[in-house]
DNA sequence: TTCATCAGCCGTCAGCCCGT
DNA sequence: ACGGGCTGACGGCTGATGAA
C-alpha cells in the first residue's frame, strides 16, 4: 500500500501510486494542523475503476479495493463486535473536541434518571406517626402463600406478607408507633391493588406489627420496585417448591424491570448522542463554509497578485 | 367517517462486554 | 465462570396525517 502524505501533495501533482499501477491526479487542498476540514479530492487520469483512501490525521492511504474491502468489513466487524457505549462514545466526543458547543458529557450523576423513585422510595424507610408515607413498589406478580416480600432500607424494615398484613418490623427512627396510619401506596411503587393507586390503612397490633385491618384486604400485588435506593434489599422467604418457582418468576420480573430502565435509558443516551451529533454536524459545516470562504479569498488575492 | 400509512415509543430478547 | 449492564433488533401499540 503507498501512502500519500498531504504535506508533500500539492495542487495539480501527478501522483504514481506504485503497486496500484494507477496514476492519479491529486487535487488536494490541505492546511496542515487544523482538526477540521482537510479536503482532498482523488482524480483518476487512467481507468482504473475505484480509488480508495483512508485518511489518519494529516496522511491520505490510497488502498486497493481489495484492501478496501478488507478493512472495510474488518471495520464492520468490529462495530458489529462492540459498539461503545453512548456514554462513552460522548464523552469521547466532548474531550476530543474540546472547544466544540453543543457537546455534553455525560457522568454518571446526570445518568441516573431514576433519581425521584429514589427518592420516593427513600420516603417508605422514615416511617412517622404523623404523616402519609409514600411506599413506591411496582405492581406485576402476586405473592404467594408462605413468601415474604421485604423492602429493607438502613434503619426501616416494611415487610409485605400475601396475607395482606404489612410489617414494619423495625423503623429505626425511635418513634413509637401507635394507632392507625395511612400508606399510600401508589401504582408506581412497592404495593397497589389491581385498581391502581390505593390507600391502604393499617394499624399496630399487640405485638407491635403493624398490619391491614381484613376490611382493607385485597388481591395486592407484590413486585420489584421501579428504582431501589442503594442499600435496599428485595428478598423473598422461599421453602418449597413453589417457591422455587416464585423466585424464579421473581427474578424474572426483576430482569425484566430492570431491562424496561436500562433500554429507556439507554434510548435516552442514544437520543442525546444523536443530538450532539447533529450539533456537531451544524458546526463542522459551519467552520467548513468559513475555510472555503477564506480559502475562495486567498485564491483571489494572489490571483490578483499573479496578475 | 373510515382506512392505510407512518413515526415514535415501549417492552422484550439476544448477544456482547466488563468487573468480580 | 458468572452476573449485571448496555444496546441492536424486533414486534406491538398509539397518535397523527392524508386519501377515499
Amino acid at each position: 500500500m503507498d501512502m500519500v502524505n498531504d504535506s508533500e501533495v500539492t495542487q495539480g501533482q501527478q501522483t504514481d501510486l506504485g503497486d496500484t499501477g494507477q496514476n492519479i491526479s491529486v487535487v488536494h487542498v490541505a492546511i496542515p494542523n487544523q482538526a477540521v476540514q482537510v479536503q482532498s479530492v482523488i482524480q483518476p487520469t487512467s481507468q482504473p475503476s475505484v480509488i480508495h483512501t483512508t485518511h489518519q490525521g494529516n496522511t491520505i492511504h490510497v488502498v486497493t479495493e481489495d484492501e478496501f474491502e478488507e478493512a472495510e468489513g474488518k471495520k464492520r466487524r468490529e462495530i458489529l463486535n462492540r459498539r461503545p457505549s453512548y456514554r462513552k462514545i460522548l464523552n469521547e466526543l466532548s474531550s476530543d473536541t474540546g472547544g466544540i458547543s453543543g457537546m455534553t458529557k455525560i457522568t454518571e450523576e446526570d445518568s441516573n434518571s431514576s433519581q425521584e423513585g429514589m427518592e420516593a422510595a427513600d420516603g417508605a424507610s422514615n416511617l412517622s406517626t404523623s404523616q402519609q408515607q409514600n411506599v413506591v413498589v411496582s405492581a406485576t406478580s402476586v405473592a404467594a402463600a408462605g413468601s415474604t416480600v421485604q423492602y429493607q432500607q438502613a434503619g426501616g424494615t416494611v415487610t409485605v406478607v400475601p396475607t395482606h398484613t404489612i410489617q414494619i418490623a423495625s423503623h429505626g427512627d425511635g418513634i413509637p408507633h401507635t394507632g392507625v396510619q395511612t400508606l399510600t401506596m401508589s401504582n408506581t411503587g412497592l404495593v397497589t391493588s389491581p385498581g391502581g393507586a390505593t390507600i391502604v390503612q393499617y394499624a399496630q397490633g399487640p405485638d407491635g406489627q403493624f398490619f391491614i385491618p381484613a376490611t382493607n384486604v385485597q388481591a395486592y400485588q407484590i413486585a420489584t420496585p421501579t428504582s431501589l435506593p442503594q442499600g435496599v434489599v428485595m428478598t423473598t422467604a422461599m421453602g418449597s417448591p413453589q417457591g422455587v418457582g416464585e423466585e424464579a418468576s421473581r427474578k424474572r420480573e426483576l430482569r425484566l424491570l430492570k431491562n424496561r430502565e436500562a433500554a429507556s435509558e439507554c434510548r435516552r443516551k442514544k437520543k442525546e448522542y444523536i443530538k450532539c451529533l447533529e450539533n456537531r454536524v451544524a458546526v463542522l459545516e459551519n467552520q467548513n463554509k468559513t475555510l472555503m470562504e477564506e480559502l475562495k479569498s486567498l485564491k483571489e488575492l494572489y490571483c490578483q497578485k499573479d496578475a
